[in-house]
DNA sequence: AGGACGCTGACGGCTAGCTTACAATTCTGT
DNA sequence: ACAGAATTGTAAGCTAGCCGTCAGCGTCCT
């Protein structure tokens, strides 16, 4: 899952995108607020954490955070604010976020109320369908009690299927939600899928493809 | 199913029912909040949709919508309010509206959002018409308990059959509703009827033709 | 009877998805 | 740094089954 940042100073996206990698976050970076309420707009967009500015060009983030919690999604969202915008900052925590930050700000600082804010997220991670568990603080999986290692794209991939377990997932929105609109040949997608599918054999779990719509992790 | 309308201002009244009727929606109106309270005092009050003015006479619409929640009413709720009237439709949101709309607003906007929150009821809804079952969520349906998979067509025709389970569709709605305005060849409809009807059998459903008028979806 | 409407089975084009193979890239251990 | 292994992206062929159409037949109404 990746962190995305919605900020429109070039000298500071820089410094954090740097610090975030860094981090082993990956990163996607939004300058603009209507680009971000679009980007937004879908119910799992994927982002396991939201760095969001509130003076933004296009639409404020007040907004864009209105818009995401409109939308019943409850991605943890940590406020960047200029420091004394108080009544902003007050707000933002009214409508839904879940920390603030005020600029400037020391970067060992920012790393740690991200660690605790994934942390509390994470916690509450841990999915199971049939006989495949995955651990999301550990970002592991076991398929009968024994432990399943997989490459990274297959993880994302398997995730994003567990997370939305017993429902289709369609191929756009696996594509976008576990491989961040990185270019990818038309049936990528299939091969991965396909891959999955050895891997999980026959032990109690299921990657049903339903025709025309998507794909469905079940218990079987 | 009804949307219900609540809304003091009389001209806006007079085009909201007339474009929502077009639409193919019953509607009923109410243009005072404690009439809107007394009415949807009832836990299950019959309607699909409410559309709700926030500034009434009476008694405020977020009045309205807290009694409503208070009785563990989920119908979905659209807000209407005027531009800049920020505080209020973030209260609303809070209460648990499900969308807003700032005044002065487009109808075609209007309809798309009353299509969004309906479909978006659906796709949660478990349909049941016999032994057939229909999970909205999983987009999946079952006969008489055993799973049933159906090609992309005839699961839209099927869905909307069943949606309206009980009384006769004509086919140009069938070929509107589930095919979208497709084209397609004129016996088309029949073909899938035909299709459907060797799938489900005499399992406990049948799908009557209704000459000259359409197709009838009903427990046996 | 005659016509309109609906039903049914069959056929072929076509597309979505599956599978395999292979080259490019990245990772890993020495 | 190097070789070998694993992962990744792409291409190509293959298949099942969906989709639309048609022609022929049955059924209902007047």
């Amino acid at each position: 899952m990746t962190v995305l940042l919605v900020e429109d100073d070039r000298l500071l996206t820089e410094t954090l995108v740097g610090a975030l990698e860094l981090e082993g976050h990956r990163v996607r970076h939004l300058a603009d607020g209507v680009e971000a309420c679009a980007a937004l707009d879908a119910p799992d967009h994927g982002h396991a954490l939201i760095l969001l500015d509130l003076n933004l060009p296009g639409c404020s983030g007040l907004e864009v955070l209105e818009t995401l919690r409109r939308h019943d999604n409850d991605t943890p969202v940590l406020i960047l604010t200029a420091r004394g915008a108080v009544e902003d900052r007050v707000r933002g925590l009214d409508l839904g976020a879940d920390d603030y930050l005020a600029k400037p700000f020391a970067l060992d600082e920012l790393e740690a109320r991200i660690r605790a804010l994934l942390r509390r997220r994470e916690r509450h991670q841990v999915l199971q369908v049939g006989s495949l568990r995955f651990d999301g603080l550990a970002q592991r999986f076991s398929l009968a009690d024994a432990p399943l290692s997989l490459p990274p794209r297959e993880q994302r991939l398997l995730a994003c299927l567990m997370h939305h377990a017993g429902e289709p997932v369609d191929k756009a929105r696996l594509a976008e939600e576990a491989f961040q609109g990185e270019p990818m040949g038309d049936n990528a997608i299939e091969v991965y899928v396909h891959r999955l599918r050895k891997r999980l054999g026959d032990d109690g779990v299921a990657l049903r493809t339903v025709r025309g719509i998507g794909y469905l992790l079940e218990a079987t």
